[in-house]
DNA sequence: CCTAAAAATGTTATGTTATTACATATCAAT
DNA sequence: ATTGATATGTAATAACATAACATTTTTAGG
């Protein structure tokens, strides 16, 4: 009973690999989720490619890519272009998810003001973690 | 006669690189700076690597993290953690750097809300520039 | 149901980005 | 000159990502 834009239902390696970052405590990279799927039949890095692309195009996964790793939405899964933040923990290697919608239409102006056609934008924050301090 | 930090003189290889990425039209990558270089004798990647690094350390370089790729600064270099954004077009492939304090300072804001120690961010803009539309 | 097109998967090889490890050279301060 | 710190040279390897092509599964029409 989502009250969110219907998502199809997952393949089967769309599953595998969107189950392994959901219990993932920190992001992955798409090596270390081959490694963790090699016992579910995973032989190569495009089978995860291959899911990861899909669930990103979704919205159940965003990349960081200061890291060059994967984490799973948060939100209800966020719209194809929704600008998200990412508050990373450089201790503890927590990933925050944050949906601010300032910071969102403050970009949408920034690029207005300059007549920038804005398609998708990537904010990472890196520091400590509350917990970490 | 600069009111800015004084920056430490640049080393040979240090310099080399710098002045291929200011002569760059848009971002390169690491391996795409080595080939550019292969004539003044250099011959393995991690000579620009350490290069990049302390350039980077200086201010006077940034990596686009979406990318994989570096740019020089277009600001008088960019204090260590000075919060910059970019915005980068995918059509003709420049990128411009905004040095906009209210972003920053909403940046600053966010994190302290979560108690969150900020070090360093990433924003990176994709879209069509004003040119290429 | 049958069939054709589209989407997903399997597999191998390759391309691209970045670091480790260790040797040598240069520079700056005693 | 001696020493310690920084910078450089080089080879090997690790880590991240895609190309190309074959096969299977799913979807939608007839
Ligand atoms: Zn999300
Ligand atoms: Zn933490
Ligand atoms: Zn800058
Ligand atoms: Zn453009």
């Amino acid at each position: 009973m989502s009250s969110h834009a219907h998502h199809p239902v997952l393949k089967k390696n769309q599953k595998l690999v969107q189950d392994v970052l959901v219990s993932a405590c920190a992001p992955l990279s798409a090596y270390s989720i081959l490694d963790v799927l090699r016992d579910q039949g995973f032989r190569a890095p495009l089978q995860v490619y291959r899911a990861l692309d899909k669930l990103m195009e979704f919205g159940l996964v965003h990349k960081l890519e200061s890291l060059n790793a994967f984490v799973a939405c948060t939100h209800d899964a966020c719209e194809a272009n929704e600008p998200a933040a990412f508050m990373i923990c450089e201790e503890c290697e927590s990933v925050s998810e944050l949906g601010d919608t300032r910071l969102a239409s403050h970009l949408g102006k920034l690029a207005d003001h300059e007549n920038f056609a804005l398609k998708h934008t990537t904010v990472e924050l890196h520091g400590r973690c509350k917990n970490c301090s």
